[in-house]
DNA sequence: GCATAAGTTCGATTGTAGTCGAACAATTGC
DNA sequence: GCAATTGTTCGACTACAATCGAACTTATGC
């Protein structure tokens, strides 16, 4: 079963983070995985190619904000949110209070 | 007199923010702005070409987080804490709360 | 008015990043 | 075992971003 790899927290840089979620694709799985829950890439693609979603989740791993595991042929996704809130305390919830308002380009369900 | 046009705080979009953020000299330099007050470029510019720098106030007024105003020939930064704060409420606090793990590359006093 | 200081702009260079199609890989269902 | 599904990787392309030197601009001191 192969398993995604992700960087121990403590090896992110507060740079990295931000950087991962200056986009407004990520940012807004980053908003998807805190409402919904696990999701998978497929149902967070949001009309993008495969490969572009797929590099988008890899910045997501690289920067420590999301967990990826494998289930079947699915990958499924989910905030480590209580690492990220260990690492860098009130973070994680300001900026999902502050990407609360209405966000163009959020994946969303069509 | 020369004013500097900085957007309205309405008009600058989250992942703006964090784009500015996600390098380390600007981040830097918020981080600076937040310890010790209003502060010139040239108090900030870590040794850097006036260029790079120039280039780098000029990303941290377009994405809101910063006030540049003349006085005399020195440009005068400062954070607009509580625009940003109204905005994107605790967003800044826990940034600065992060960054306040040592930062390599962080502009620092030479 | 000229020299100096602080900073901006321009343009070039280099590096980073986002996009996607095509090919590939792992898992599952039949 | 093959087809389908989900997702990754590669490579190419395009756009963005950070760097700096040179030239320019504004304000100030003499």
């Amino acid at each position: 079963m192969r398993q995604m790899r992700h960087p121990p927290i403590e090896d992110v840089a507060l740079e990295q983070v931000f950087h991962a979620l200056s986009d407004p694709f990520r940012l807004g799985v980053i908003r998807r995985l805190a409402d919904g829950g696990e999701q998978s890439c497929a149902a967070l693609e949001g009309g993008r190619a495969k490969s572009s979603v797929s590099h988008h989740f890899r910045v997501l791993r690289d920067s420590g904000l999301i967990l990826t595991r494998p289930e079947g042929t699915t990958h499924m996704n989910s905030l480590r949110a209580a690492e990220v809130e260990a690492r860098f305390p009130g973070l994680l919830g300001a900026v999902l209070a502050a990407a609360g308002a209405p966000c163009d380009t959020a994946p969303r369900d069509e």
